[in-house]
DNA sequence: ATGAAAGCGCTAACAT
DNA sequence: ATGTTAGCGCTTTCAT
């Protein structure tokens, strides 16, 4: 910068005003100094920029599991909402370790990220707390005391729409396969279920709980159904990947899918419509999601910007496919 | 820092050694100064290191999509690695537009990056020397010409094992689904099938090429393949998306797969194993290689580290399954 | 084993 | 419309 002040023979802290788009530079200096600085290859320091400002035009994503599809669909659109801004985004794999995301938590302090977006956090509520007295912070799929910190959740409570779509179609008596057992979206995906059946007068779903949270899983716990309560024509999952290990174990069994039982997920995954048969499931717009999230920190710290604290819900909606069908009369 | 050193007091410089664990410091000086700087919650400010040391002790990653799961979990390797090292990521995702990506590089230059990791750059060969120039980079799937730049690439002519299966198998009449057209992983599984086939003497294999990469392309190019050539008994794919789409479409004709037509994939993603019938496919190892691209640019960047300039190769190997058996007599 | 001073590249505050 | 000065938090000489 000293050098391109020599060369345009102008102040240092007139290349200082071109580079931050100074409105009070004459055309003729400001044209002059993008010149210099175009030959001389200039880019401005980012870690200088930040020592001063305090603003390091950087943001940091926490984040399980990249190799999960949720978190890189969701990280996807934190990374364009991120580029639109013109920010950075610094990602750090938690690997859902309590220790290893604190210690990236301070390694992204330490880097004076302007906000953070913890998503699947294991830290206790008033480490989160702690974390917000430092930089902004927005938590994914999860509620917090605190209102300095913000939110955005999925639509848990969205599997009703697969219950009511199964009562529509005749259901009476159902099986629900749950997910990660102490979750809380697990517990409010249940409770969309079972709640809908209560308001129609229903009996309770058979619960299978404590499957691993896979295909395999989702065979096992639908055998394990088939044995206890062999009546189920409706069968309501965590997501799909159980969804489609019930769908398996359902036609391994020598009954078909939707004519016998009919089956649905959640999350509607790439594959969701290739299963066999295409599976009705409850679709989640995770890109959106995660752009949204950025959104809403951006809301908060983006020059000019001052939103106060939010809390958003992502809606989800039902994808009708041909997993389900009219309970035989 | 200025505040630890007058608690503890003791010069600022004392301070610095602590937290850069330079062993010429008394303990007793030592643990008072941790001690202190527990208390005041003293965390190292990374971008005023940067500003005087010149390293910011931040990698930069650039992928075409994180959506993918190819990139996803590369990245993860690279994550991994990264933490391991003590280092931050930096992630950008360029949607395979070369002007975003030429931004992100500047972006990624201007915070300093120790090096860069470039997966799927859509820039010129010179341009990326130019980079090399500013940063450390490792380029993924592509060799370069300056020796300056290190490359990491998935061995694509493992598609070759796939195709050596077949003729084991007694096949004879072979197709080839392509991937994207000017692609050089496309080219290079492409000529690991022909090679094998020349190399035995066989008849060379009828291509499909342009369809998209996709399962419905799979389907497409496949009937396409089945219109032009019905003899044909061995299917030799880009990759799983197309093998399953493909089988599909063999299926949809009242063909079986293995017993008319055997059919290979190639990155064995996650539901190869549970397409139906599971596919026998070339296995990735995709973390890894995430992980050997981050461990070969911190061999050259890491404090003492100095590894010269190196050309890796990540192996393949055949995975197994149901969906490649034996010809019909 | 510890300290003092200079300066990394930039911007904020106050001139002019 | 442009320039001067000070200082962000740290490490690097060079002393002591």
């Amino acid at each position: 910068m000293k050098h391109i002040a020599e060369e345009a023979r102008v102040s240092i802290k007139t290349v200082s005003r071109v580079m931050n788009n100074d409105p009070a530079v004459k055309e003729t200096t400001r044209s002059k100094v993008m010149d210099v600085a175009g030959t001389l290859g200039y880019r401005p320091n980012t870690p200088a920029r930040t020592l001063v400002t305090g603003k390091s035009k950087t943001i940091g994503l926490l984040i399980s599991d990249i190799g999960n599809y949720f978190f890189s669909e969701m990280v996807k659109g934190v990374q364009v909402a991120t580029e639109e801004e013109g920010y950075s985004l610094l990602l750090c794999d938690t690997g859902e370790n309590p220790d290893t995301e604190l210690r990236c938590v301070d390694l992204l302090l330490g880097h004076k990220v302007d906000g953070l977006i913890m998503s699947s956090s294991r830290l206790q509520d008033e480490q989160i707390s702690n974390i917000a007295n430092y930089s902004d912070v927005v938590i994914c799929n999860r509620i917090h005391p605190d209102e300095k910190v913000r939110s955005v959740c999925i639509e848990d409570e969205a599997l009703h729409l697969a219950t009511e779509h199964l009562i529509e179609l005749g259901h009476r008596h159902f099986g629900y396969i749950g997910g990660p057992v102490r979750g809380r979206a697990a517990w409010m995906r249940e409770e969309g279920c079972r709640e809908v059946l209560a308001r129609h007068g229903l009996e309770k779903p058979i619960v299978a709980a404590g499957f691993p949270v896979s295909i395999e899983g989702g065979y096992e716990a639908m055998n394990w159904i088939l044995d206890v309560k062999p009546e189920v024509t409706g069968i309501v999952t965590y997501n799909d990947m159980l969804a489609i290990g019930a769908m398996k174990a359902i036609q391994a069994r020598g009954l078909k899918v939707p004519e016998d039982i009919s089956v649905v997920g959640f999350d509607d995954i790439n594959f969701a419509a290739h299963a066999d048969p295409p599976l009705t499931t409850i679709s989640v717009p995770i890109f959106r999601f995660g752009y949204a999230t950025a959104q809403l920190l951006f809301g908060a710290i983006r020059p000019g910007g001052n939103e106060s604290p939010r809390h958003d819900v992502i809606k989800c909606h039902l994808v009708i496919r041909s997993s389900t069908g009219r309970v035989k009369a």
